[in-house]
DNA sequence: CCATAAACTTTACACGCGTCAAAATCATGA
DNA sequence: TCATGATTTTGACGCGTGTAAAGTTTATGG
C-alpha cells in the first residue's frame, strides 16, 4: 500500500504471513516446516533442499513473539547497563551482541539511567519476556534487593563491571579484578616515578570503593603512604569527565598536586583531569626523571589514546567479560544448573602510554 | 531453587504465573484484568483500586511476549546503528530509548556493525519481531533496497542521522540538514580567520558526501576556493579518529596545512587531527588574529569539550531528532498512515570553543 | 423501590507456532 | 518386489493472553 520505496519493475515476492500459508504454498506439512526451522538438518535432505528452494521465492519472516512463547527457551539475553553515553559499556554491549549472536541468542539492551528505579523496572521487563538470562552492570546505590532476587529465580543473572550492592549475598560475576588491576598500575607508577595519589570515581557503583580500596591495599604493601583526593564538589552523577576537571581544576588552582602523579579510577575522570591540567598549562609526562606531573586511568576508554598526553592506563578486557558472560548464561540456560554463583575475574593489562 | 540471593527472613511473596491463577487469587474475572493492565481506567475505580491492592500482595509479571503477540500493536520499536561504540550514536540511542518510554513503547535496539548483511538481517529480524516502526541510521554503501523495501511494507521506517543509499526513491528521514549546519560553521570560520580547507570522513554513509557538498556549495557562496583534503590511506573503516589522525599525522610530518583552518567532517574525526596536531607540536586555536592551524568538527560529541583544545563545532540536535522519530513512528502506528514520506530538518547550532 | 445503564462474569474463539500420536508414505537393501 | 525403518502427513491439543457475545450483577437517578 504505502509505496515508499516503489520501483517500478522491481516485483517483489509474494508476501507469506504464516507458517500454515507457508506450508501449503511450498508442498510439505507445517510440523514439518516448523522442524526445518529449528533445524535444517532435522529433515530429509531433499526435503530440506526442496524448502530451501521454495524459500527463496517467497517473502516469509517467521513470527518471533510466537515462536519464542512456544520454545521452551526463548534465546532472548537481556542487558541492561547505567548509560549507553559510556565507551565502556558500549564497548561491553558491542562484545556482547556479538557474542550472543555467534550463539544464537538475541540481546535486549536496556539502560537503567543510572536509577534505580528505572534498573529494576527493567529487571521486571526482563521477566515479563521470559529471558534466558540477563546481564547487569549494576547501580550500587538502593540497588532493588527483591527485584534482582525474584529475577534471579526465573533465570540465571550475571553481573558485570561491578558487584551489586552488599546487601546481595552471593552472586554470578564477570569482570575485572581491581586489586589485580589497581595493583599492576600502581606498581607500574611506583616503579617509574613518584607514588600516585589517587583520584576517586563519585560513588555510583561498587568499583568506587573498590579500587579506592585496592589502591591503599597496594600502597601499603609497597611502603607508601595512600593519599586520597578529596573532592571539592559532591560527585554525585555519571559526567565522569565533568567530574574529573572540576576538582582538579580546583586543585590546580590552589597549585596542589601540579607535581604529583595521580592516578584515577577510572579514564573518564582522568580525560577530565588532563584537560584541568592543560587549562593550567600542565601537560603530565612520564618517562622523565626529577618528577613532574602524571596522570593515569583504568579501563582504557577508546579514545584515552587521543588525549594530549596519551593516557597510560590499564585496559580491561572487555571481549573476554562478555563472552564469559554470555558463555556462563548459555551454560546455564542449557541445564547447565550447578546452582552454585560462579565469579569469573580477569586480567587487566598496562598501557603504558605518554601521560605517565 | 536456586536461592542466591536468599536471605533468611526475608519471605518473598507468591508467585503467580498466568493471568488465570492471578484473576482466581485476586478475586476478578480474566477479562477484567486483562482490561485493567492495558489501562487501569477502563475499570471501575473500586475495581481498579482492589486490583491494585491485591497485586502488590503477589508476585506477577505478565507475559510480553504473549501480550504482544494478541494485541493489534506491539508497541515495540526496532533501533539499527552502525555502531554502539561512537557517542553520536549513543547519545541519539538515550534520547530514543527516553522519548520511547515515555510513550510506552519498548526499544529493540541492534548494531549493524557497519556490515550491509548484518544491517539487512536485523531489519530482517525487525520484521519478525512485528514491531510498530524502526528506525535506522543507514550505512550507506551496498545498502540491502530490497530488504527495506520490505520492511516498509509492514511498518513505518525513519531513517535518521543519514539517508539511505540513493536507490531509494523517498523514505522517512529525520536528521540535521548538512548544508545548515556545514553552512553555518563555514560561515563562522570564514568570518573569524582563514576560510577552511575540508577533511572528509570515510564514504561510509550518505553524510560523507553531503557534508563535502555542503562544503563546497557554501565555500563557492563566499567566494573562496574549496580545497579537499585528499586521504592519504583507504578509510573504509568506522574508526574515524583513526582516520583523522593518519591523514593529518601524514599532512603535518611533511608540513602541509599546519597554518590552515581544517574542517573535519565530524567530531571523531577532528578529534584525531587534534591529536596528530598536537603530536607535531601544533595547538589549533580560534580567537587570534593572523592566521595559525584552526581545527572545527560537527556533531558535538560529549568529549569534544575535553579536547585540548577545546573543540569547535557545530551540535546536532539529538534530542530533537529522537523525539521526531519517535513521533513520527508513533503517530504513524496510530493511523496517521499519511503514506508520504516526511522528511524532518532540525537545525544545528554553532559551538564556538578553542579550536577555531 | 424500580428502571436503566454501566460494569462485570462467563463462555468461547482467536492468534501463530510447538509438539505429540497415529496413520500414511518414502527410501533402502535384499 | 517386498520387508523394514525412517520420514512425513494428518489431526489435535497446548501456550498465555486478547477480545467478542451474552448473561448477571452493581451503581445511579428518579
Amino acid at each position: 500500500m504505502c509505496a515508499m520505496y516503489g520501483v517500478p519493475g522491481t516485483m517483489s515476492k509474494p508476501k507469506i504471513n504464516t507458517m500454515k500459508e507457508l506450508s501449503e504454498t511450498i508442498g510439505v506439512s507445517r510440523p514439518t516446516l516448523s522442524k526445518y526451522f529449528q533445524d535444517p538438518a532435522a529433515v530429509r535432505p531433499s526435503t530440506s533442499k526442496k524448502i530451501q528452494e521454495r524459500l527463496s521465492e517467497v517473502d516469509y519472516v517467521y513470527n518471533f513473539l510466537t515462536t519464542r512463547q512456544n520454545r521452551k527457551s526463548t534465546e532472548l539475553i537481556g542487558v541492561i547497563v547505567p548509560s549507553y553515553k559510556d565507551l565502556f559499556f558500549a564497548s561491553l554491549i558491542e562484545s556482547i551482541e556479538q557474542s550472543a549472536r555467534e550463539l544464537g541468542y538475541t540481546i535486549i539492551t536496556q539502560s537503567s539511567n543510572g536509577d534505580s528505579g528505572v534498573e529494576a523496572n527493567a529487571v521486571r521487563k526482563m521477566r515479563s519476556m521470559s529471558v534466558d538470562g540477563a546481564i547487569v552492570a549494576p547501580i550500587g546505590v538502593a540497588a532493588d534487593h527483591d527485584t534482582f532476587a525474584a529475577a534471579s529465580e526465573d533465570f540465571p543473572l550475571v553481573f558485570i563491571d561491578s558487584r551489586p550492592a552488599k546487601s546481595m549475598t552471593v552472586a554470578n560475576f564477570v569482570g575485572t579484578d581491581n586489586t589485580q588491576s589497581i595493583g599492576a598500575i600502581v606498581e607500574y607508577l611506583c616503579r617509574t616515578g613518584d607514588p600516585p595519589v589517587f583520584l576517586g570515581m563519585p560513588d555510583l557503583n561498587a568499583n568506587a570503593q573498590e579500587r579506592e580500596d585496592a589502591y591503599r591495599a597496594k600502597m601499603l604493601a609497597l611502603n607508601h603512604e595512600a593519599i586520597a583526593i578529596e573532592p571539592a564538589v559532591a560527585g554525585g552523577s555519571w559526567e565522569f569527565e565533568a567530574f574529573g576537571y572540576t576538582v582538579m581544576d580546583d586543585c590546580f588552582g590552589r597549585r596542589e598536586f601540579t607535581n604529583s602523579t595521580i592516578l584515577c579510577a577510572n579514564d573518564r575522570v582522568a580525560i577530565g583531569a588532563i584537560r584541568a591540567a592543560n587549562k593550567h598549562g600542565l601537560f603530565p609526562r612520564g618517562g622523565i626523571a626529577g618528577g613532574g606531573l602524571r596522570i593515569a586511568g583504568h579501563d582504557d576508554h577508546p579514545l584515552s589514546q587521543y588525549m594530549t598526553p596519551a593516557l597510560t592506563t590499564v585496559a580491561q578486557d572487555v571481549e573476554g567479560i562478555a563472552d564469559a558472560a554470555i558463555q556462563l548464561l548459555a551454560q546455564r540456560a542449557r541445564g547447565g544448573r550447578s546452582a552454585e554463583a560462579v565469579e569469573v575475574f580477569l586480567d587487566a593489562t598496562m598501557k603504558p602510554r605518554e601521560s605517565a
